[in-house]
DNA sequence: ATGAAAGCGCTAACAA
DNA sequence: TTGTTAGCGCTTTCAT
């Protein structure tokens, strides 16, 4: 037994007014009404329990009051965080949150961002595989404004929010030759987004201006323990008796680390230092701490909603803006 | 320079139909147009780049094609995996997603529901706190499908998607007793939900079924370091030199308890055994690996929207079901 | 097999 | 300060 829906008339005839004042009640238009006609609609409201149809809403005013976000890998920590950063700064704004999960696939990438433009977001944060530059450049020239979060694009023609890669980079090469390391092998996977080119380039930027030395990369396939294993041997060998640290590029990376790490009976920073990007809640219990980098992810997302508010609702069409949060380098015992 | 938006009208123009030819297309009802006119459909709608207003087809129809998720910590793994599987299910059913996080806040639960019917979403999926019962009710008598993922109520009167930790609880008990377990402490937060209740009672009631011994629960507080070493201490100092294991009730409370542990400079297994629930990524890692539960987050996921779509597309006057989820015991070294 | 026409529940000109 | 009216882009009867 479904109740008729109430509608905007329902509280109109109600309250003895106009649907169209009714309207302007909802969007906060106070000044084209009386006091006591406020009162009087917002206790009717309250009476009847009426909600307003935001599909109605959205289709005569086009907002939606829904922002589209895409992820590359949702079940990652990097990700939830950053859509709580989302979702509690949208919320402030009274927007709704419809998210999707590209899982690093280019195709994927592209549908969704269709489906979720069929619901009429307002706009998109994205965390972009990278290999749809003309397509977003088209959604964005179709009206919907994007804000890139985390990972940039080789142009930089969208607004962007990242972390300040490069200078936590520098400080923890810093570190690391204050702790007497002598040699720093690089160990990511292979170089397929705009994220991990612009950390390796750091990395190999910080090994000339900081240590002096040449820099040493590593790729790791996570599907092969084995290969990682290998890539850790080639780095030790390598690098002969010099005090060696592993600099890993995200917190997968250093998962498949420290597991090859535990199988080959290495330990840090006795046998290896170990040092890496992200600052994910088991790093502190591993071998009694492993050194990492904190981004703040939440102010991430905080940063984009923000950013794409500002689009939607003052100006359109600024030019692209690049946001940079600074990191935090944590030290523990690893290093 | 924005576009004028293609509707359906542009496109019957073009097609040589009506629009309520295009609205047939759109909706797979072949069975009332010819071969000709669908593929003539077909094509101009590809050579147009016509994409349907989803606000529009949901106002007319009720049909928004969108699922609500209530989650209540999205920043935890359970959540992620859970989103990751309703999301990769809703995709099949060419729904999408709209989220929300109450951080397990009773009133945020309350609002981001309403805010979600707000945009006419078909269905719920909810991640309960438990302290909105009536108010749940309420939706449903209103016609939006609820499926509980995880957490069920005390009365059983929502379809519950959830794992069966009481098998699972009594292949524990049985694996401690194996491994030669005089004692067993449950260490878990205070019982605020109906998850923590039903774990709780399964451990009670694997200690006398199993090992025939008394239950010893523990109360964490998360935030407070101290405390949880005071309550290791004091379940170490209730049971003298028996060979004691904890077994925690959740990823977080392990987490709490590896912390303390190691703080203490105590040893897992040689000083106490621990397991506990949720198979998170580091569990592996610590300590040469913690015994846990694995609970089939993603599967949960997967069959909340199965539920909720036979809810929505076939019987909505079903009576609740509920469907339970088998777990699997990852037996470390830890025990 | 196809179309005309009447809305879905709201917003926003325009009028008063 | 308030109301009248014409849509927004689609779906869905009811005709034909």
């Amino acid at each position: 037994m479904v109740k008729k829906t109430i509608t905007i008339v329902d509280v109109a005839e109600k309250a003895g007014v106009s649907k169209t004042t009714i309207s302007r009640y909802l969007n906060g238009k106070y000044e084209f009404m009386s006091q006591e006609s406020r009162e009087r609609i917002a206790k009717v409201i309250e009476e009847m329990g009426y909600r307003p149809n935001n599909l109605a809403r959205g289709l005569k005013s086009k907002r939606s009051r829904l922002i589209g976000v895409l992820v590359s890998d949702i079940g990652s920590p990097f990700s939830s965080i950053l859509l709580k950063g989302i979702g509690d700064c949208c919320e402030r704004y009274g927007y709704g949150v419809l998210i999707t999960n590209s899982n690093d696939n280019p195709k994927k990438e592209r549908d969704y961002i269709l489906s979720m433009i069929d619901q009429r977001v307002e706009g998109l944060i994205i965390n972009t595989t990278g290999q749809n530059d003309e397509f977003l450049q088209q959604v964005v020239k179709n009206g919907v404004p994007i804000v890139l979060a985390d990972r940039p694009m080789e142009e930089h023609i969208f607004d962007t929010v990242r972390t300040a890669d490069e200078a936590i980079t520098m400080d923890v090469m810093r570190h690391l030759k204050e702790r007497g390391f002598k040699k720093v092998g690089w160990f990511s996977q292979v170089v397929n987004n705009e994220t991990r080119k612009l950390r390796s380039a750091a990395y190999r930027e910080a090994c000339h201006a900081i240590m002096s030395i040449d820099p040493q990369e590593y790729v790791l396939d996570d599907k092969d323990p084995k290969q990682v294993e290998d890539q850790i041997r080639s780095f030790i060998e390598a690098n002969g008796k010099e005090k060696k640290a592993i600099y890993t590029g995200n917190g997968v990376a250093t998962l498949h680390v420290v597991k090859a790490l535990q199988r080959m009976k290495l330990r840090f920073p006795q046998d290896l230092g170990l040092c890496g990007f992200n600052n994910w809640d088991w790093t502190e219990l591993v071998g009694g701490g492993i050194t990492v980098v904190s981004q703040p992810s939440y102010r991430v997302g905080h940063e984009c909603v923000k950013r794409i508010m500002a689009r939607i609702h003052r100006n359109r069409h600024a030019k692209a803006k690049l946001i940079e949060l600074e990191c935090k380098l944590i030290i523990r015992s690893s290093t």
